[in-house]
DNA sequence: CTATTATTCAATGGTATTATTGAATTATAG
DNA sequence: CTATAATTCAATAATACCATTGAATAATAG
């Protein structure tokens, strides 16, 4: 009972088809939960252990350590085992682009994300906001001082080439640091992150001229432009690309 | 019991983090059925009506349509009613560029699909494959004749500008009507249908030179190469983005 | 209006996921 | 070797999801 020309009965294509698309929902399964995601997110940040990533994502160790189970049977996380923590890390940059597109068409399709975020991101709106563009041909033309408001292990594990690491938490004593005078862009964690609003708005409160950068670092380096690792505040510029 | 400097409290920041990725879970959750995916998969060839969805999903017109309904509450397809019909198509282009890279992960990370694949498609190692910016070329120099193996329908409602339809069904009858002489290059759904397989071994078992293209017509389209849409054969290439 | 077709809705068991708990590992320090 | 810390594993009950069934709705034809 064959319908196709060649040596493949329909009923082993179906199976094939069935194995196939059960291996890939494998991989949307991994997706289809809020702390799953937002592990992931954390971990566009850097590698971090259980407790850390427990901690950040407000969940007791054992669920973390089985959703990060999970994600590592959908292949998305890697781990490594350094003394008596596990660290874990995103498998590929592929991975990134994955949350990305996720991020992206949920935005896009789902109004329900734009409530959320207008309302508690309201004061977004009269925020200046720069692209990564922008800041790119700004940062060469040294016309801006980057402030990378993360917390300072973030900085460390990757940031922004010429970004100067200034905590959120630190900000308000160490305000005194800032070079005088010069405009200031604030970035942290991702678009939904609200460290860099919060810089933003302590810097103008404070009398300076701040603005965010729209994205986060892991956009910013997903993307190819210029970042550093380590704890130089650098003005030395090394590019490696995603 | 403030921790930040700003006007909101952890507390706050957690609910919302907390909303926030629920509403990207939606979508993540849309994504952990196979059967989903296949009417994903499905539907990036164009719109279809509830009934097409099931045959070629291979499912019970009941929950096909319950699984149309949870992709529609995610936003990832939207809905147009006709007569006593329903047809279906995906949300936007961003929804086909997520099942891309959800694809594109799995595939990179997932070892077991590449032993699916390999199983089945094992023929495939000996078939010459065309990417797609050598067809673009090719198709420029008019060196070649491309060749859409896919229904008709699937053709009408969208191709690669200049190719001609040959359903895989109707190939071997319609051998003659192919101009001598020419290489032949077969496309089909995706990197993961098996029609232009089947076709190339058709062809070269009548002696003609024929290679696969190793993407589908949505891959093609969404990257901007050049398509067409309606009946005609069309040596008349239009341009469309995705 | 009635019959028919296409689709959706609602209810049903069956199955899989989830968060929690507490015990079991694994590695380090003493 | 023992104690401790970090993590994983195993068992549990609550919950959510799934495919199937049959009834309900929408649109068309007669």
């Amino acid at each position: 009972m064959r319908t196709s020309p060649s040596g493949t009965t329909d009923l082993e294509k179906r199976e094939f088809k069935d194995r196939l698309y059960a291996e890939f929902a494998r991989v949307g399964r991994a997706l289809a939960s809020p702390h799953r995601l937002e592990l992931l997110d954390v971990l566009a940040q850097g590698e971090r252990s259980v407790e850390e990533l427990a901690s950040e994502a407000a969940l007791s160790i054992a669920n973390a350590s089985q959703h990060l189970r999970a994600l590592h049977q959908a292949h998305l996380v890697e781990m490594r085992r350094e003394g008596s923590r596990v660290y874990y890390r995103l498998g590929s940059p592929e991975v990134f682009a994955l949350w990305q597109s996720l991020q992206s068409t949920a935005e896009a399709r789902l109004a329900e994300i734009d409530r959320v975020t207008t309302t508690f991101l309201s004061r977004r709106e009269e925020m200046e906001a720069v692209g990564p563009e922008e800041l790119r041909r700004r940062l060469e033309d040294d016309d801006i001082t980057v402030l990378d408001v993360r917390p300072a292990l973030e900085y460390r594990q990757g940031h922004i080439a010429g970004a100067i690491s200034l905590p959120l938490e630190e900000l308000e004593t160490r305000l005194a640091e800032l070079p005088p005078g010069r405009q200031i862009v604030a970035y942290c964690r991702g678009p939904y992150c609200v460290y860099a609003d919060e810089a933003v708005e302590t810097l103008s409160r404070h009398g300076r001229s701040a603005s965010r950068l729209v994205i986060g670092y892991p956009d910013w380096a997903a993307s190819g432009l210029p970042i550093a690792v380590g704890v130089g505040g650098g003005s030395s510029p090394s590019r490696s690309g995603a």
